[in-house]
DNA sequence: ACAACGTTTCGACATTCATCGAAATATCTA
DNA sequence: TAGATATTTCGATGAATGTCGAAACGTTGT
């Protein structure tokens, strides 16, 4: 049983765009996709990106707040880990409406 | 026989995330790609989105400096039109870094 | 209860981004 | 060449974003 898989808003979809463009939380995401459900606590991820903590939460927060990401606790740590399907649906969105699926001339597509 | 399809390096990548990280302008990308090589003027383009044209031209120089648009000159009117390849190639570095591609346990993936 | 640890909140500050009128530039037409 | 049209550049302004130290908060172990 799949949660809501429903197409983003313009407006969903800019908040999650800007929340992947900057460069600490692009570098921040990455790390949590191919890290995977496990997560990163935040301290691992500060040491990482070489931020200092307060820094490293507004931007876990941008990443948060866009539904980008998740987190939970762990004893004194809080871990964070992508969230695959608002990546999904990014994605989509992007491919549906900005690559030419309607009726682009000459049939032109990017991907 | 195509144009260089490199891979977006991460700085080029938020470059063309936070150009389209604004209302206006992932409105504008979209006019554009449905539009296709024909391209839409700058007037016609302030028309649609009902912003003075200072302004419109801020905007479509973000998109232009991310390489998403491109323009050319037709008589007094200058026309843009949407980068396919641009385009693909971002939605490239999306899925092929943001997606769970390496080593996501459990396989996830998100498109 | 206390101290140490991990993280967030708060507050101040600097930087970047967005808006838009007015002036400048380029092209067309008469 | 003059006047109209299309667009950009410039400059001023306000709003949003990013940075980070210090203090506060919650959790763990003693």
């Amino acid at each position: 049983m799949r949660t809501t898989l429903r197409r983003l808003t313009a407006a969903k979809t800019v908040e999650a765009l800007g929340a992947l463009a900057h460069e600490h939380r692009l570098v921040l995401f990455r790390l949590l996709v191919q890290r995977g459900e496990e997560g990163l606590s935040a301290g691992v991820l500060a040491e990482r990106l070489a931020v200092p903590p307060s820094s490293l939460t507004f931007h876990l927060q941008q990443l948060t707040h866009a539904g980008l990401i998740g987190q939970r606790r762990d004893g004194r740590h809080i871990i964070y880990a992508a969230d695959y399907e608002a990546m999904g649906a990014l994605v989509g969105y992007l491919t549906e409406n900005c690559c030419g699926d309607g009726t682009p001339p000459k049939g032109a597509k990017c991907c």
